[in-house]
DNA sequence: TATTGTTATACTCTATAACTATA
DNA sequence: TATAGTTATAGAGTATAACAATA
């Protein structure tokens, strides 16, 4: 039932995001490193729910954009360190500003409560690992 | 953010759905037509946020399986008239039971209040136009 | 042998445009 | 000329499998 209301509200981000210079999937993995760094790809692309082949475009774009840093990790070769830098977080935080502000604009068609009932559910629920779903 | 979980979620009902013979359009159209018949394709796939050219395979299988009537509107032959029959309730029904009680499990992890407003606002917010999003 | 990341490929879903029939 | 439905095609998004590097 949510299906198409949620693509409806991505297809109204993007042009957001493109002026941001970010991928809608950018975005995701800019708000995932933002509460700190991954210490693998595939760890990253679980936290988000998506496939580890789905990120590697995604990362390849920030790392050119200069907006995460993505190193070998000393400690194992195999993986790389993922982190966001300063001006990734500069990326995320004016994206978020304009993105916030058209859901303010939709979701204040619902009462109060319901409003932030659904933001903490929301948050909850993204949450979930998927495979308990 | 919740796009991962909507997705998971239709995963998770897709066999369900298919030990009752439909696919996940057909279950979002059966439910649309038991608010009331629809007077025209376009319309029907209007309010379930969908392309016209994109529920008519559903629609074929959905009138081949019996579940729904399909008339040319004698006022406009151009136009399809789209009902719900008896047999589209009952297995609209049973399949509406199994899907709840697994979405009754995941949102058991929500405090109670929150339940009901996400469900609430999730109403809501689907059955918004798409183009106000 | 197992794991991380990568690439290549195929598959699903969706949207766009062209066509038929009715108006 | 315009609209409802249909079909065909192309495109985006996603998942699966095979590969190279490292453990």
């Amino acid at each position: 039932m949510l299906q198409p209301f949620v693509r409806a509200l991505i297809a109204a981000e993007l042009p957001v995001l493109a002026r941001h210079g970010i991928s809608m999937w950018g975005y995701v993995v800019l708000n995932a490193l933002d509460g700190g760094p991954a210490r693998t790809q595939a760890a990253l692309a679980q936290t988000i729910g998506a496939d580890k082949t789905r990120i590697i475009a995604t990362l390849d774009e920030l790392q050119q954009a200069g907006l995460i840093t993505r190193e070998p990790d000393p400690a194992d070769r195999r993986a790389r360190l993922l982190s966001i830098t300063q001006a990734g977080q500069q990326t995320r935080l004016a994206a978020q500003a304009e993105i916030q502000a058209n859901e303010n604009r939709i979701l204040a068609r619902l009462p109060a409560g319901d409003r932030q009932a659904f933001l903490r559910a929301a948050q909850t629920l993204s949450a979930l690992p998927l495979d308990e779903i």
